[in-house]
DNA sequence: TCAATAGTGTCTGTTAGACATTATGGA
DNA sequence: TCCATAATGTCTAACAGACACTATTGA
């Protein structure tokens, strides 16, 4: 997450002669690794770790891709969707780019970003993925606006508030951050309390 | 659907000496076809069709597994879960088996159905599935047995009729079904008319 | 007439969202 | 003091689930 957006770990690549210069900016690469005796799984972890230094506080398999081109000339791509909390200094020659404003990628590489973004949105309401993003204390402002930029709506204050307690998902601690004017705000942690509680109502409004 | 379960489509291995008897009941596979130049989509597909005769009512890749081994000796399985109306029969030497009883299976294919079934519980509300189970015209209490089987769970037919009848997904027909006793039951048609109206709340409750 | 199943009407507790108000800091 | 933001209390409309009831068939 970056200035209140998701962003993606990628590596710009070296300008290598005139074919790679593209309108629009420098090309650039996901992070990839061969497939190897090792699990893929194990394989992303590592990779998560070299470009970012710490371990992915979650991570799933999003989609394995096999259409469009890939710089590296694989044939298949098995896509992996990591987190890491905001502010994460990126490693090794690596940068983070806003999905937003993505630098120029290879067709499949785009796609990937795609599937991980909504693997990520998918299963938010079945794992603390909006937990993840964030560090290990935040604001209920903080971790609101992460579940807005997830589920890409606005939400309401009380009532996400409200929710939560009876969740009681979070724990407050006694320390407060001023931020520039107003009120100060109460720095809560994730530590979850109940266990699957109440069921999901059958929801038909979003099929087509 | 079978008998009000989910089945899958096995193919029982011919007895090829001592070797591949297992206690339990014979072997059996999935459908399955090697990784070739079309895209592993059309493979599923026709996989489908060679399988059932006609084509799946809903398609989608579940999973790509490595660990575990395969019979064909493939290093890595991509699974897709497809969807047939009940009662859709099993051609070419295949048969349907319920997964509370599968035959035994190469451990990774074991993996697949379990990955296949957990993708189709993940995407029902957000994909007609339950819809597609059932043949073109169904009676409500099929439909609500689907849902049932999907959720893994019971549901109040009062709210589950209220909460169909307000999302107007389905169309009555004519026609009624008498099925033993009873009151027959009128058949319905899938006919959604509304566009992803109300938006789902946020739910806390179903995170760890 | 009885039994069994389909389909509905009504009530109630819960809750999402709207709104307003208080709390507490910085400018 | 004013302003901005956090946090919370109250009201209301919507709705899920419970229950009871009617409707319509076969035995």
């Amino acid at each position: 997450m970056v200035e209140g957006e998701l962003a993606v770990l990628v590596r710009h690549e070296e300008g290598s002669g005139s074919r790679s210069a593209v309108r629009g900016g420098t090309r650039g690469t996901l992070p990839f690794a061969g497939l190897g005796t090792e699990p893929p799984l194990q394989t992303a972890t590592s990779l998560v770790r070299e470009g970012t230094g710490r371990s992915a506080t979650w991570i799933a398999q999003s989609a394995t891709l096999t259409e469009g081109a890939h710089p590296a000339g694989a044939t298949l791509l098995i896509v992996y969707a990591a987190v890491v909390p905001v502010g994460t200094p990126p490693r090794g020659g690596s940068a983070w780019a806003k999905v937003s404003a993505l630098p120029p990628l290879a067709p499949r590489e785009a796609k990937a970003v795609d599937a991980a973004v909504a693997s990520l949105r998918d299963r938010m309401d079945l794992a603390p993925i909006a937990f993840r993003l964030l560090p290990d204390r935040f604001t209920l402002g903080e971790l609101q606006e992460a579940y807005e930029l997830l589920l890409d709506r606005r939400l309401h204050k009380a009532s996400f508030r409200r929710a939560l307690a009876s969740a009681a998902l979070v724990e407050a601690t006694d320390d407060w951050r001023s931020e520039g004017r107003g009120r100060p705000a109460q720095l809560f942690r994730y530590s979850p309390r109940r266990r699957r509680g109440t069921r999901r109502p059958v929801r038909f409004e979003l099929l087509a």
